[in-house]
DNA sequence: AAAAATAATTGTTATAAATCAATGTTTTTA
DNA sequence: TAAAAACATTGATTTATAACAATTATTTTT
């Protein structure tokens, strides 16, 4: 975590976050006060679970994960920049459930909860976007939770990849930004059938592996991996 | 499902749901305006996965399973009379990611999600405590999605009966209203290990188990089992 | 550039949990 | 009330997955 500093305005921001187009001008003003970019380096801790939640976290730049801490962790999500980290602390109980870490150099607009509570009170077509982000962030763990307790290590590794393709880096073909022991993390299994699993993909020219460099050459195939679980 | 009727009156309900304070007098009538009470009886369907959610569903009397269908069922958590049996949908993605079942007898009041909707828009006080409720039913499942996936047979069949205990009961002796194989799906197992678990913790003098009814005998040893996993 | 640390890989072994099977019990239905 | 169906129980077997171990590759530190 270091250098700490005031967006100039968020008016200009180029990573300007969803719904500023609700407020006013002086809305948006008053966030600027109440609102501090910090830098986090790859690896860094951008919120801890247990701890209490002050400030409402929007990802500037850069990509975190939110993982739960455990003996083994559970990476639930990625999150890019342009997207809240975390609304969820914002109207109900104030703990973070998970940790977030940084994957990159990130940036993250950290807001006063406090102030942004108040701004939805008085803007009841800014607290309806809020709470639709809340309830799809909520019913994307129904998925997910069922995945994890139903699906095999095939599956839930297909899952996993389709997820970094589709919605992570919208691409057939991406650098996997994460060790293979976090790979292993997203799908709830050992570091060790990770690697295995991404081998046998591989042997079977389901997807292409070099290093961090993963192309998926049949995503059909894979699809229907995650689909039989 | 059966016997379709209309409220008397929202406001001399005995199942009175929350936030209903919030409202005016004449909101109050007129969600008895856009309100049906229907019947349903034990193992019938409220609302099945995948279909669109037009209604807002608040359990008025009985009690209801919120599960995932697939191949093997897995029950998210029990709802007791006087809850929301969903939120979410009511801004966010408006089609149901879970079925919902009745466990006994019951009565859900089902209110057109549009009015509803309208009178959040111009009640903000009100919208703010329905995303409250939204955002705590969020927070719930990264217990449950960490537990699921980290703990063992033992660990999670003890989190189900301390969840009967402590969540829905409220007693550390009660009748377990489902089968084992129902037990077995709210603990992400085959009925037969929930049967053989169960049997594990009755030679152990851990708890009592006589056909439905289970005591617990020794809450701190089986919070111990929840905690180590 | 060398040394140390971390990450990746593959094979082997141990363990957890599902499935299969057989039987007894309770509940529902005719 | 008898028969059928669903539920519950326990043991044996198979399967999935984690843990262990050994080796190589890559990255980081000195």
């Amino acid at each position: 975590m270091s250098k700490i500093s005031k967006p100039q305005s968020c008016l200009q921001c180029p990573y300007k976050w969803k719904h500023l187009n609700l407020l006013s001008d002086d809305d948006i003003r008053s966030i600027r006060q109440n609102c501090t970019i910090i830098r986090f380096k790859k690896g860094e801790t951008v919120c801890k679970q247990g701890t209490d939640a002050t400030h409402v976290l929007y990802l500037a730049k850069g990509m975190v994960k939110l993982y739960i801490e455990g003996e083994k962790n559970l990476i639930l999500r990625l999150i890019k920049a342009g997207e809240y980290i975390d609304l969820q602390t914002l109207f109900g109980d104030n703990s973070y459930r998970y940790s977030v870490a940084a994957m990159d150099d990130t940036e993250v607009c950290m807001i006063n909860s406090e102030h942004i509570r108040k701004l939805a009170e008085k803007n009841s077509a800014y607290l309806f976007e809020l709470t639709k982000v809340i309830s799809d962030s909520g019913n994307y763990f129904y998925k997910k939770i069922s995945d994890i307790s139903s699906k095999h290590l095939r599956g839930r590794l297909a899952d996993a990849l389709l997820y970094l393709a589709d919605e992570i880096y919208e691409n057939k073909e991406f650098d996997l930004g994460m060790t293979r022991r976090e790979l292993a993390e997203m799908s709830s299994m050992s570091m060790e059938n990770a690697v295995r699993i991404l081998s046998e993909l591989k042997a079977d020219k389901i997807i292409s592996v070099k290093g961090k460099r993963i192309k998926i050459l049949q995503y059909d195939i894979l699809k229907k991996l995650s689909d039989i679980g």
